[in-house]
DNA sequence: CTCTAAAAGCAAATTATTTGCTTTAGTGGA
DNA sequence: TCCACTAAAGCAAATAATTTGCTTTTAGAG
């Protein structure tokens, strides 16, 4: 049973009940895991076939190491789209919430929707492995919780962050995911108007 | 570039076109897909490993067959659980289109929440097929539909489809997507009760 | 500095996929 | 009814991917 790919949370986690279970983060496990990764990344770029040998090759490592260390590609790419999908950055701050809000889905709901979204979602939940199909829910639920909590500073009441999640997020994901044509402005600025409209106090 | 395997709708959609562009129902072709997607089913059953070779073998046929006909082996399954997925029946009448309602989509939410229906929702997603998964949501939209039209024999006044898709079904699918525990009663009810209060009137 | 366990490399064996060519089944026209 | 014609299936050889047993390397512990 191979162990999967390790990334800073499962790091973090562990580490904290016992500090001595985990490679140092400049250890060969977490090079390889790096070169692996990085080799994935190149490749889509180049548009190249995304297979276990290409990927090895590119990587410098040895097809049986990827085989060992992830089982299948679609482990693989599922680890790599998580990576992809985690947020760099927080919601911009214009001062209101309600936009930042609108703003935020907005983006999210093009970012997803996009080719490029729209295959690292693919990717995420082709590989049965909820670890990583609830990272992706949990980043989204941090961003939302980064507006709530201006929001609360200024001694508004927004929705609850699981309010937020099935009325705006989850439609926005359910057309993405199984509807023909995307998410337009129109359709997401009506989403966060309504929740706004029923969730506040 | 591989036919897909052609389903009633698509027979119908194209039969209305040119009615001598298909080849017969009892046909070699789609005799041939029945047995294939047989076997498919019988090795699912069995719990045997579904690869390309195995499943032609069980059919009866050779692998190129399945190869050049279908591409990948994502894409057989994707096209099996899209027929999987449809409904059977209508949902039951009791008479009270809301408990109806409910009724229902604590049903849906417990079969896709079920592993073998986490299994097919993945499979339909993971072969970048937009027509199999805009084929669920369908399918989908056709109950709701049903139930919304004895509501509105009765001179009520049901939620839009479209809302029913973005408030009701939306969340629990998503939940079960990138949730780490699946939708239980109290919050599909909970789900239910909130769009009924808000979409109505 | 050595010892150990885990993970990587290597290569052979197995399995899956692709491909060129042949054969067959269904269709339409004489 | 019979004869082409086309699309799809069969077959088998070639290629590519995956698995596996064994050896070697590496990081970390004593």
């Amino acid at each position: 049973m191979p162990v999967a790919g390790w990334d800073m949370e499962q790091k973090q986690r562990v580490a904290e009940k016992s500090p001595q279970a985990m490679p140092r983060p400049g250890g060969r496990a977490a090079r390889i895991q790096a070169a692996v990764f990085k080799a994935v990344d190149e490749l889509k770029q180049a548009g190249e076939e995304l297979t276990v040998p290409a990927i090895a090759t590119r990587a410098g490592v040895t097809p049986s190491t990827i085989y060992r260390r992830w089982g299948t590609l679609a482990e693989l790419l599922s680890d790599v789209a998580v990576r992809q999908l985690r947020p760099d950055a927080a919601p911009p701050d214009s001062g209101d919430w309600r936009a930042d809000l609108k703003g935020w889905l907005e983006q999210y709901a093009e970012e997803m929707a996009s080719e490029p979204g729209r295959a690292m979602i693919r990717d995420v939940l082709a590989a049965d492995r909820v670890d990583n199909a609830c990272a992706c829910s949990a980043y989204t639920g941090q961003q939302l919780d980064v507006i709530r909590q201006r929001a609360l500073d200024r001694g508004d009441s927004p929705p609850d962050t699981a309010v937020l999640m099935d009325r705006v997020v989850a439609p926005v994901i359910y057309r993405i995911l199984f509807g023909r044509e995307t998410p337009g402005g129109e359709y997401v600025a009506g989403l966060v108007a309504e929740v706004l409209r029923d969730g506040e106090g």
